[in-house]
Formats: structure tokens, C-alpha cells, sequence
DNA sequence: TACGATGGTGAACGTTCGTTCATGACTTGC
DNA sequence: GCAAGTCATGAACGAACGTTCACCATCGTA
């Protein structure tokens, strides 16, 4: 009964954000009929399948049931004025904690915090304080970082291919590169970094 | 055929978490059960109890289905020396669990993550991709990394005290200090840095 | 005015879901 | 060695689920 209005979808996916804020969970479709105020459940489906054609849902990957996009939690700038190929940004909505673990972490039963000790990583842009992101048990190879137990410490460096041989290597040349006798014992690969600047 | 163990649930959170930071969902019973290798449903609707009264899942408020709590998405923090004995001792024994998003975030309404454009800030350690966590309508003061908006663009530049003006200092000598006529617009204050290493 | 595309209806269907309960294996303490 | 407690099994059941299809209303364009 209602006018048809191409921009509809658009209060829908508000109201569907709003649920999923709540719930943290894309509910079932008949559900969603009765949040829209839809008589059934196939105009459900239809919604989400137009909104997962939009990019604000998509499929598990066991396709399972529909998840959210980080499209889904995009959230327009009001007050700020911004043109055309103006920079993106991704804002956090109310409750929404997990964006940035779920950006770095990819398994989390291998994925361990390490803090950073010592400047011998500077010229990568990594500081003391930091903290690292390690994936344990994961394939290294030349030019990732790593941490390595040396000597029954942690060190953090860069790995290197010397004339077939694993090496170490400082980001600062005010550090030596570590030739390891014998096996190298990589702890795991960094694969992101956390830090926090103090007020 | 295995010794009961009263420590076994702690393997199956983690297998949990592995799915759902792929799937960003908790599963149906039954592929629980196919994940633990359960034969039964019923095994898996137990393991959920028991994770549920250890707080790591929890009912949605509609009760439709298990959602993850905040603690769910606690990573362990590494000891900083670890002993001869191995890396193993840093899993669940040693070590605190923490949030990467509340260790990044303080006011999730009023932050935003902004991603990094060019190397004018490459000799703080912030490089191109990086996202840099934004907090909004926060006092700024000389010495803060901000994010200001200059000819409608978003610039992320060192602020500084000149003459009792606020000038914006680029972390790289190929830069040049900006010194905005009339009122400087600072979108908001860098509080945090997150990198992801690409495979 | 006619037509195709879009968005919602309503009923039917088979599948999957969570729950329940009786049963059995195993561990621990008395 | 026996009882109590824990953890998994396996089958059964009803409820909720997603899918499908024919149908109708509305809108924009030809």
C-alpha cells in the first residue's frame, strides 16, 4: 500500500543495523518481515538479497547463514564537509568492539600479543611499546618479521636469506644482523601491530 | 577413547574461536558437533552450557541464538622474558588476557579509523595502510598527532606551537610545516595505530 | 495506454534446528 | 569396590527455518 520508493532499502538497512547493534546477529528472515512490518518472509528474503547485492551482507563462508560486511557499519560523515575522492573512513558504530580484532586476527587460538622491547626495529616503524600481532606456527619466509627465541629471549627481526641460511636482521643499523648457529627457532610471524599513544 | 580431561573445553573455545573468526558466527549445534567431533547434537548443546556459564557466550537479547561475549575475544599477552622450557608456557598460564579494541578504544561513539594516506608521517613510524585510531572533539595540544582538515582534505600532521599559533609538522623532512591562516579545523586527536602485514 | 521491472503477499514444502531423555563410559573420592 | 558426578551417545519430537512459486500492486518509461 505504501509509495514504492527506490531509497526504501535504505531505512531498512537502519533498522537492520540497529537490530544487528543490539543482537550482533542478522536475524532470521522472519524476523526481519516483522521489524520491516512485511506479511512474510519472502519479501524478507528479497530484502536481504538485495542488500547483500548492495555489499552490506554476504554469505558464510560454510553458508551457513548471512553475515554482516564491513559495508554494514559504514556510517556517513554529517558534519564534516567531504568532496569527491575525499578520504574513506570507517567509523565505529555504539557497541561495535570487534572490527579491530577481527582486522587483525585471523586465528586466534595460534595469535599471541607480544610487547615491544628496545628500538633495534625503528626503521620499520616499529617502536618500543608496541605491540605486535604473532601468528605461532605459521610459515615464515625472507622479508616477514618475526619472532625468534634467541639465547631464551624474544627477539623481534626481520628474516633474512644469507647464502641459504636463515639470518636475523635489525631495522636499525645501530644493531648487528644475528647469523644463528645451528637451527633457527622462529616463535611465529608478525602479521600486525597495535599501538597506543598516551594522553 | 580419551581420558576425560577437565581442561578439554579450553581446546574446544579455542576451536570455536578459529570458526568464528572465520565465519563470525557460532555455529549451529550440529556443526559444533562436527567441529569438536561430537556424534551427537545434544554433546555439543552441553559444551555451549558449560562455555555459557564460563561467560564466553551468551543469548541474544531476542534468545534466538549464542553470540559471543567480550570475553570470547581476549587474546593472551606474552610475558616479556620467557625461560628455556619453551614458548608453550605463555598459553593460558602466564601471561594476561586483553582486548585489542578496548586497549585501542576508549569512546567507540567517538572514534574513528582513518586510513593513512602518503609517508609524510614515515619517521613517527606511521606508513602508508596503517589505520590510525581518531577520537573526535578531543582537546588537542601541541606535541598530539592530529587528524585537521585543511583545503577539505584530511591531513594527519604533528601539532605544533609556533608564535602561539598552531602550525601542523609533517614527521618527514621532505614536507613542509603548514601554517594555516585563520582557525585551524582538527578533526580529532591520533589515540592509537594498527598495521596489518599482508602474507 | 501498455509494458516490464520492482517490491510485497500468502501458502506450501522439505529441511534443519534445538530440546529432551534414557543410556553408557569414564573419573574421582569415600 | 561402590556411589556420585561428568561427559558423550543416539534416537525422537515439534518448532522454526529457508525456499519456492503463483499472484498482485505500484512505478517509470516507452
Amino acid at each position: 500500500m505504501p509509495a514504492a520508493n527506490p531509497e526504501r532499502d535504505g531505512d531498512y538497512l537502519d533498522r537492520l543495523r540497529d537490530y544487528y547493534a543490539e543482537n550482533r546477529r542478522i536475524p532470521s528472515f522472519q524476523r526481519i518481515a516483522a521489524l520491516m512490518g512485511f506479511a512474510s518472509k519472502a519479501a524478507a528474503s528479497k530484502l536481504v538479497d538485495r542488500l547483500a547485492a548492495a555489499g552490506f551482507v554476504e554469505r558464510t563462508p560454510d553458508d551457513d547463514a548471512w553475515v554482516p560486511t564491513t559495508r554494514f557499519f559504514e556510517r556517513p560523515l554529517a558534519e564534516v564537509a567531504v568532496r569527491a575522492g575525499g578520504p574513506d573512513m570507517i567509523e565505529g558504530t555504539q557497541g561495535e568492539l570487534f572490527l579491530i580484532d577481527q582486522y587483525l586476527v585471523r586465528q586466534p587460538s595460534r595469535t599471541v600479543m607480544v610487547p615491544v622491547k628496545g628500538d633495534s626495529m625503528i626503521d620499520a616503524g616499529i617502536h618500543e611499546g608496541d605491540l605486535v600481532v604473532v601468528e605461532r606456527a605459521k610459515a615464515a619466509k625472507a622479508g616477514d618479521f618475526v619472532v625468534a627465541i634467541v639465547d631464551n629471549e624474544f627477539t623481534l627481526k626481520e628474516l633474512g636469506l644469507e647464502k641459504g641460511r636463515f639470518i636475523l636482521k635489525p631495522c636499525n643499523p645501530a644493531y648487528p644482523v644475528i647469523r644463528p648457529q645451528g637451527e633457527l627457532e622462529v616463535f611465529g610471524v608478525v602479521t600486525g601491530l597495535v599501538r597506543r599513544y598516551r594522553d
